[in-house]
DNA sequence: CACCTCCGTGGTACCGTTTGCACTCATTAT
DNA sequence: ATAATGAGTGCAAACGGTACCACGGAGGTG
């Protein structure tokens, strides 16, 4: 029913053969039977079948996306839409499709990927999050499959691909420019420590600190949970031990915290930071500076790298992508 | 390289077919033999491919996802997410593969559904926008293709598959509410008219108004922009023609909007509800009452109605998703 | 005991494309 | 004029499965 190749040829008076030569402009077609062809394939409104194809080169030109279905995720902001559209964005352009799925735990992961990649169905997959020792990493470099991952994976540094957002300068840049205000007495709160950005971020921390000669306080840094919680908690904990004069935090929710103990405290000439800049920490009053990450940029440059690395090995095995720190009233002078 | 079905059926001394029919399993093959092959499968570690096996019988077992690129509707809470969640889930369980593509506008989206479906064979795609004379809708049908919408679509009304928020319902809910309340003085402030849903939604206020027997009052209905400067115009502009009780309205936006408008005229008796519950609706003051759209179960009935359908023609042809409503102390009575 | 049935299986022709090899026919070198 | 070259194209065999058709043999029937 569909019109296939040989439709085509038949019209065009040649053999499938030349048809699928000059689909894939092969150099050795003369100028006649190309135009022949073509105008075969436009009467006819000729697709070819993407199926058939893979079929005969083992090459799906599709890529697997895994998604972690956590509710903290999901509520979160719209993290996970902007790399997917970041993704499919450069996929698109690449001529590539992208076939998306949630999984719960690391079983159904890698039953998952093992479906997707031995099924053939394809190239390559795009992993949005990475624990530590992660057996999905394992799994798949283990079988040979192409992937990247969007995090930092510490094991295995330059041997899989990457890209990540740029913790350390962001950070960094955070407490510059709470330095050039003129704080001096910078706390940090963070999240756990074996969360890898938490240690990054701590790092972009402490280089600012040496950088602009302040001393380090070991006692001034403390990390606990991703919550709001945690955040109001440690705030108050850390004034009873030190008078500060700024707070920047790993997360907006523990910012949030932060701000509600500063608040109770009275302290509200305390610059106060987050971190991924959630829509609410607009709204937070004071507005709460945030890191903004580019998350697009992320998805787009995981996708690329991936579908870069498809075609032929290239040398460049990961990308750190720079935030934007979005300076609000929490973090400004207040008279 | 890859174990293929003739390998297995080599060990297990049976032909390719008799092993395809393990596969299918296919009522009339001997127990002894299904256990051999199934041996034989175990131990070769054995993978049907997906693509061979789609392109001999037709059937991809994937879904097309097309979603809008538009910002708003990016930065409005995590609607799209968590449909493509209920989806994923449904899929799943269904054995199928969803493949998603953000695209900017019908042109695109059109050129898309056709690849899709002609060359890449997907056995059905799944729209998440609807306009008025949709020329996709139109291009779908034409071209007798399998497709669910979630939206309702007006003018095909039982041809095509559809799943929606049950608008209507929603509405009378939350006026029903504010009646029981004692509010009888109700305003509707509502998004453009060409809106389907800015429709149902009026309409749901009509029927409950209707069925307490409230006078309706036409010049208390405005339809203006989804934005929060038209929910403040139009509160504003509503109170210098009449006291109001009770301020209902389509979206949390105009909701928002409204309550600014009410801050500032000191009428803080005034009930006022939102729609689609936005995360910033529980963080204003007072938190605003809204409706909670299910967007998974959204997401999940449009997969599950279309895969049913692609098996074999059901007469179910859409299905209505309830909606809850989420009251705050924005709706309740003030002292 | 010949015949029919039906179960379980193998043979084979596809599904729509790609691609290495071989062939034809001009063109150029000798 | 003849051989060598090479551009342009056709043939046929894959790619990994599925499913129709046919066939041998076991069991039942008249």
């Amino acid at each position: 029913m569909p019109t296939t190749i040989k439709d085509v040829a038949k019209m065009a008076g040649v053999s499938p053969s030349t048809v699928s030569r000059v689909i894939g402009n092969h150099p050795k077609i003369s100028q006649a039977t190309k135009d022949r062809v073509a105008e075969a394939m436009e009467t006819l409104q000729y697709r070819p079948n993407a199926i058939a194809r893979s079929l005969a080169n083992k090459t799906t030109k599709t890529l697997g996306l895994l998604l972690p279905n956590s509710d903290e995720d999901l509520l979160q902001n719209p993290f996970y839409v902007q790399v997917m559209r970041g993704i499919s964005r450069y996929a698109q352009k690449a001529g590539y499709y992208i076939l998306y799925s949630y999984t719960d735990h690391e079983e159904q992961e890698i039953k998952m990927l093992d479906e997707l990649l031995h099924s053939k169905w394809v190239d390559g997959v795009i992993l949005t999050t990475i624990r530590e020792n992660d057996r999905c990493v394992e799994f798949l470099r283990a079988n040979q499959h192409h992937f990247v991952v969007i995090g930092t994976p510490e094991e295995h540094g330059d041997e899989i691909l990457w890209v990540d957002n740029n913790n350390i300068n962001a950070m960094y840049e955070v407490v510059a420019s709470l330095v050039e205000k003129g704080h001096k007495r910078i706390a940090f709160i963070g999240g756990p420590h074996e969360f890898a950005v938490t240690r990054y971020r701590l790092r972009g921390y402490q280089k600012a600190l040496k950088h602009y000669g302040i001393p380090f306080q070991p006692e001034w840094v403390v990390e606990r949970d991703y919550t709001e919680k945690a955040g109001y908690e440690v705030a108050k904990e850390l004034f009873e031990r030190a008078e500060l004069d700024a707070i920047v935090t790993t997360d907006d929710l523990i910012a949030f915290g932060a701000q509600k103990a500063l608040l109770e405290l009275g302290k509200n000439e305390v610059a106060l930071t987050g971190f991924n800049n959630t829509i609410l920490a607009e709204y937070k009053t004071p507005p709460i500076s945030s890191v903004d990450i580019k998350a697009e940029a992320l998805g787009y440059e995981a996708a690329k790298l991936l579908i870069t690395n498809l075609k032929e090995k290239s040398d460049v095995t990961h990308c750190l992508i720079d935030a934007e720190f979005i300076e609000r009233e929490s973090s400004c002078i207040k008279e």
